[in-house]
DNA sequence: CTATGTGAAACGGTTCACAGCA
DNA sequence: TGCTGTGAACCGTTTCACATAG
């Protein structure tokens, strides 16, 4: 019924809704919220259908209204605590972008297997030694991780984090998890996506004397590509 | 023709193939690479379709000449210089990445308005002020970039990047992007795919009691799930 | 008129199932 | 026998096009 595109993209329409404020105005119309997100109109209109609520075809949709339904539809927009796993560069920018931003997710635990940085206070959030996963995580009742260890422990850990009802994890290792069919992993594999962009910008042609483009095309526009 | 999917597929075929090494053998059936990246056999067999090579049914790919065609198709094996704007932990993570992991793709130019940050070295790789970002850019050719930067200025960036001659922008920033045509834009939201994970980690039952699950099925027993 | 809601068509990707071959 | 290669069926997603309403 709601697929993991559809999601997505409702996550994604909610932050927008709740930075609208153009001209002061409460109420948006699907082509705006297509143009900030990147997508048709058609498209936002179809995801909406997912949520029980109806804009007027006069108005459009009431910012306010559409925001709490799609978080009702979400659900659980109280504060859902996350483990983090691997305090390496990227652990520790995960941590300073959801202690800048707070959102309804806050990292409260983290993870690692180096003395050093044990047992201190980062961005926020207290450093544990990985032997006392288990214990933390119980107490805390965690239920989501992020994966930023190297390669090599990931699938010991992610059985760890599983044994210790771990149900979601996204995974920023380049290692395939195997875990039970009751947990959900979305993998982010960093490398493979720069890869991916370079593949992509050689089979695109490099115009050299170029037009400018519509950098900032007007959110009132309806686009149609 | 070539799919985003396909390419994404092929990419992590390769990276699997130069690690494969079980028992010594230089062949690989489709069912083993398909439990090492986690699809099915069929879609290895059909992605492999799209590169100019078959297999025989007898032995299985000849994983050098798999390589090397799934490279011929993916073009350009030589070192690519890829830019990166923004120094933050992620933009440190990115540079200590691909510094430690050396592929055929290298950061080797970073940018960051922060005066402490620059002309300095850092991971390998020499820090610029942004100010410096096209002379730099047209100077090395780059045609690849990664931006790390906060959201804020991420527009007026991209618009710089793509008139140094840049085609691919790999983007960690929430903001959506407006690029010419002939630009190919990544986006990684990693807020966005931490909110979805934790919309499935709660939507998945959670068994209290659970069984132990294959961690690790043996590569070469045929997957069929 | 313009915008929404939606059935129906179009599209793209995945899986099935089987022919062919060592 | 067990694998590969592949046409065809299948399935999920996106887009179209139009009925409906203010």
């Amino acid at each position: 019924m709601l697929s993991h595109r559809v999601i997505e993209r409702l996550i994604v329409y909610r932050r927008l809704l709740r930075g609208w404020s153009v001209g002061g105005r409460d109420k948006i119309y699907s082509h705006e919220l297509a143009s900030l997100a990147g997508v048709t109109p058609a498209q936002v209109r179809r995801d909406i259908m997912a949520v029980e609520y109806a804009g007027s075809p006069a108005k459009g949709y009431d910012v306010a209204q559409l925001v709490d339904q799609i978080s009702a539809l979400l659900g659980a927009s109280s504060s859902q605590p996350i483990a983090l796993v691997g305090i390496g560069h990227l652990g520790q920018a995960l941590m300073a972008y959801f202690n800048r931003n707070p959102s309804n997710l806050s990292i409260t635990a983290a993870f690692d297997v180096d003395e050093a940085k044990v047992d201190r206070v980062l961005h926020g959030c207290h450093c544990h030694p990985l032997a006392r996963l288990e214990e933390v995580l119980v107490e805390r009742g965690v239920k989501v991780a992020a994966l930023a260890t190297p390669a090599e422990p990931a699938q010991e850990v992610v059985a760890r984090l599983v044994e210790a009802g771990v149900t979601g994890v996204l995974n920023f290792t380049p290692q395939h998890l195997h875990v039970p069919p009751n947990v959900y992993v979305e993998d982010v594999d960093i490398a493979i996506l720069l890869e991916k962009v370079a593949f992509f910008a050689r089979s695109e042609t490099d115009p050299h004397g170029e037009l400018p483009w519509p950098q900032i095309p007007p959110v009132s526009s309806p686009s149609r590509p």
